[in-house]
DNA sequence: CGAAACCTTGACAATGTTCAATCACTGTGG
DNA sequence: CCACAGTGATTGAACATTGTCAAGGTTTCG
């Protein structure tokens, strides 16, 4: 395999020949469509999956049948890398496609060996995932805190800095991933509208007043405007 | 310092002997008393923390002045790692000795830097915070999914299986970090008690029929009980 | 004993969910 | 090209859950 692809990508930058060499053999590039399923039960929680193109669902079932939706990853995301540690895991998720999607997968073990072998993999592994412990500990602090409304409009205002300003998937599954009902982030995002000039148009988003947002988004949280996180 | 008490502390065993020498000199070892201030605002951020022994608030304030309550840590727990590679950290926090308390702290700089130089210890760290980023995504699974009630069932659960079955800290500070108010706290307990035969009397914890409290926890959840996660 | 902190309870308000109906948009097959 | 099915989005009404505020009870500790 391509070893600039491996360059490209932060979480195997700074390794050394060798380890690049072996990551190389291990590794599997593919590209779905949307819709497909890219990991299913037995193979998540034996996999690494990176994200180079597309939008990605990871979700799994509760004990009563009903979807429960993990996260939703894109391009530099990634997912997997915490069962490198978790012998007896739990919690399997599947990963389906929601565009035209392009992948990296390799087997956990191995990854795992590789981290051992060489330091400059294990240091960028451990600066990611406290990265991600870091939004983690945000996104629960908004679960509990912030109403739906609040959710929504801190999502647009941290996807302006990444993303043009429109919403990058449907609006049920927004919904779902920021912990609300599809009914609740229909009748929250006019709200939205009436109290802080917020305006969409299927799926384009137009911030008219931009510290009215702000100052309604942000007054129960804790981090100070511009938080840069993640969406 | 005391190389006995590191090599105890999973997280820094299996580190060179150089390493062990160069941790102890940038340790400190200390003793607190119920309500003292462990870190305050400036000093969090640049500190790691680890307790040996007894109970620790992490808390910080909204922007409106109310109390958030980030953590609750006890023996073995620690914070602070994820400022190693957080370099504009926007969230300080508090911590703050509910009970006497033992504690080591570190500067977050000397640790980053001891990382870099043992493979071993950045490594454990590695696997501390995927298991953690792994409790994280639980905690938000039950945020989004359970009542009250049933997220009160399921701390108890996961409780009986590392303490006495008594509550370890007050209501008030229990619901809090459970997220919810003292007063849907104690409207909970009453639920539980009448829906799962779980009784309190003060602190202590009787759980009379044991699998109608799972069937009533679990039942939303995609783990399977017992699910063996840190409290 | 008395103050302070913690806990509980009731009445009510705010928020979110459920269920059912309807509308809008998209792609397909005739 | 149009009819139609399927998906996603919106709306209303009833309901469930949680939060808020105020009052009073309990425990703890100096």
């Amino acid at each position: 395999m391509n070893t600039a692809l491996f360059q490209s990508v932060s979480l195997f930058s700074g390794i050394s020949p060798d380890s690049l060499h072996a990551l190389s053999q291990l590794t599997k590039q593919q590209v779905f469509k949307k819709g497909e399923v890219i990991l299913d039960f037995p193979h998540s929680s034996k996999t690494f999956l990176y994200v180079l193109k597309g939008w990605i669902k990871l979700f799994k079932e509760s004990a009563e049948g009903e979807e429960i939706i993990v996260d939703v990853l894109t391009n530099t995301q990634h997912c997997g890398e915490t069962f490198a540690f978790n012998e007896n895991p739990t919690d399997y998720y599947e990963a389906q496609s929601l565009s035209e999607t392009e992948v990296l997968t390799l087997p956990i073990e191995g990854l795992k060996k590789l981290m051992f072998t060489d330091h400059a993999l294990s240091i960028n592994f451990l600066q990611a995932a406290l990265q991600k412990q870091h939004t983690l500990n945000m996104n629960m602090e908004h679960m509990a805190i912030q109403n739906a409304a609040q959710r929504i409009g801190c999502y647009i205002l941290r996807l302006r800095r990444t993303q043009a300003s429109q919403l990058p998937y449907d609006k049920t599954l927004l919904a779902l991933r920021l912990g609300m009902r599809p009914e609740t982030f229909s009748r929250a995002l006019h709200k939205l509208h009436e109290e802080c000039e917020v305006q969409l148009e299927g799926d384009a988003i137009h911030i008219l007043n931009m510290s009215k947002l702000i100052n309604y988004v942000c007054k129960h949280c804790s981090k100070i405007y511009p938080c840069n996180e993640a969406a």
